[in-house]
DNA sequence: ATGAAAGCGCTAACAG
DNA sequence: CTGTTAGCGCTTTCAT
């Protein structure tokens, strides 16, 4: 395996790199190069298992056919999937991936940016922690091909992918309101995301166009990232008040899955006593007990648009390719909601 | 956000070139270029927000800090857990990830890690498919630095990650003969992958041991890509022979999820009539109908071992490292068994 | 203490 | 049809 150049080979062809360059990347006919030379090239590259420096290359050519990927945690399966279709989708069109995680911190996700632009990614794909307005405009500005997915900053004109985040709760509570629940509850994570603020609104609208009360202490927003400890307290608090709810609609499936630990603990009866249901799904919510009803998001949709968009702003194909993505969700309807 | 090259900050600043690039990498004082002008440099840069372009210095450097992680598939929440601890403790190293998945094919798998030298990566962590063992041995004959994670080749002496499944699976089996399970079954993939022979043998081994007799035809593989399908088939011919099974162990968490779902259909009471219990498992497990025992495989460490000990050959630091690893698995019990 | 110059491997005008 | 040549942006030896 020792490692060949290209100058090797044109050396050992007695041929011009020039030569050998242009046939090794498809362009020997357009060249008028002869088929017999072009054979010769082809085949000795392959013999040799001639391998390009990309790093070379792609400082030559000042691009580097790699879609960087900029999402919270890979560890967070709604994450990994998105990842896994990027993937597929941006390899079916040429491009390699490079991930990073930000962890939900904004300056991470800059840092993460930056570093990416370093490593001359040509695109980016971005589920921002929706707090770095600035360096989003600055990638506007210089011009450079990103799609936001997941989230999307909506003061910004970007290109983006996202669900309908109102449309998914107002859903999800009218399935509620129609298997005969009045009283509501509805566990958030403590964000300013757009999405989780769309999730909110939809929840809302939804008991308030039934022409039922909104209450407003059976809403409750807890830390993400000490979620289980809060959701104690919030459980607690909206099972024990007079108050007391009887379904409750979470926003996320950590906090869905957190939320019926801490409901069996108690002893609440699910669906009887509290019906639940959950925006988003872990692998096996349709084995838990009871099955958790849940709002599905179209992971592959948004991994695939995204690429699709991204790579189409890249190489500048097609203008009037829809830049805006707003997919609509599925309700996977399940036992935990009594239906 | 103009873009600022090393010979712009030179000029701008009337030196060379090399004062500056020596600064930045932080080689100023050993050759003694004065305090004020490396500040000089340094707050200039930082004011223009200089950016090295990666490539250029890749190149220049023959190396590019970044680590190449090829895994089977980022969607399996096992890999994805796998893919955020290497993430991070490269982070702390000082390297930055690139992933890309096989999809269990091992064509796939070789053009990735081609691809992957190509792009320059400094090492590489494979969970490989186990049919490389020709391109794996032109790794270690290259001298290329790489270590494998999860899978190893037991013919090739390798560094590598994994964890004892045959103890794991021994344990699991152990488990439930304790708690008095005498006809137990086992599902695993059709593999030639040395973990499902381990965890095989750790199962017969277990039943042996304990002067059990050991029943063929309660041991099941079945096709990975079409798993759903002939659970269904398998689960049924465990529970319907005469000689029906009390506990089927399930050699990985899909396995597991995919067999409960058919044992509930075919309304079995686990863990009553059939215990089940699951190597590694799936986010919601202990909130599946019954909680399912697992024996949980420790993601973090596999991760930061392998990281360690890659970068550790990298930078050549210290040959002493223990360069293989098998690290223990962890049984949680629940009530899956019935214990 | 600092700078000139060569080179990493590849691409692409441009000239023959 | 093919070769010469000049970069891409950064690092690094070797003089000064």
């Amino acid at each position: 395996m020792k490692k060949i150049f290209l100058k090797d080979i044109a050396e050992a062809l007695d041929l011009s790199k020039t030569a050998v360059s242009l046939v090794l990347n498809g362009r020997g006919d357009e060249n008028k190069i002869s088929k017999e030379t072009q054979k010769r090239i082809l085949d000795f590259a392959e013999q040799n298992s001639y391998r390009p420096n990309q790093m070379a290359r792609g400082l030559s050519l000042g691009k580097s056919e790699t879609i960087g990927l900029i999402i919270p945690n890979i560890s967070d399966i709604f994450y990994a999937r998105i990842a896994h279709h990027v993937e597929l989708r941006a390899k079916e069109l040429g491009y390699n991936v490079v991930f990073s995680s930000s962890n939900e911190n904004s300056e991470t996700e800059k840092e993460l940016i930056y570093s990416m632009l370093n490593r001359q990614v040509d695109g980016l794909i971005i589920a921002s922690t929706q707090k770095n307005q600035k360096d989003i405009l600055k990638l506007t500005e210089a011009g450079f091909p990103f799609v936001l997915i997941d989230r999307h900053y909506p003061d910004i004109e970007t290109n983006y992918v996202i669900v309908d985040n109102f449309g998914g709760t107002h859903n999800m509570t009218r399935h509620l309101l129609k298997n005969g629940r009045r009283k509501i509850g509805f566990i958030s994570i403590k964000s300013q995301l757009e999405a989780m603020v769309q999730r909110r609104l939809g929840y809302e609208r939804a008991i308030s166009d039934e022409g039922f009360e909104l209450l407003k202490y059976h809403t409750k927003t807890i830390d993400r990232f000490n979620y289980q400890y809060e959701m104690k307290a919030a459980i607690q608090s909206m099972v024990q008040s007079e108050q007391r709810v009887d379904a409750i609609v979470f926003t996320t499936h950590y906090l869905a899955a957190s939320g019926l630990r801490e409901l069996k603990l108690l002893d609440i009866k699910v669906p009887q006593e509290v019906a639940i249901i959950s925006f988003d799904e872990l692998g096996a919510f349709d084995l838990v007990d009871p099955p958790i009803t849940s709002n599905k998001q179209p992971v592959d949709a948004m991994g695939n648009h995204a690429v699709e968009i991204l790579v189409n702003e890249i190489e500048k194909k097609n203008s009037m390719v829809d830049n805006k993505r707003v997919l609509r969700t599925q309700l996977l309807i399940r036992k935990s909601c009594g239906a």
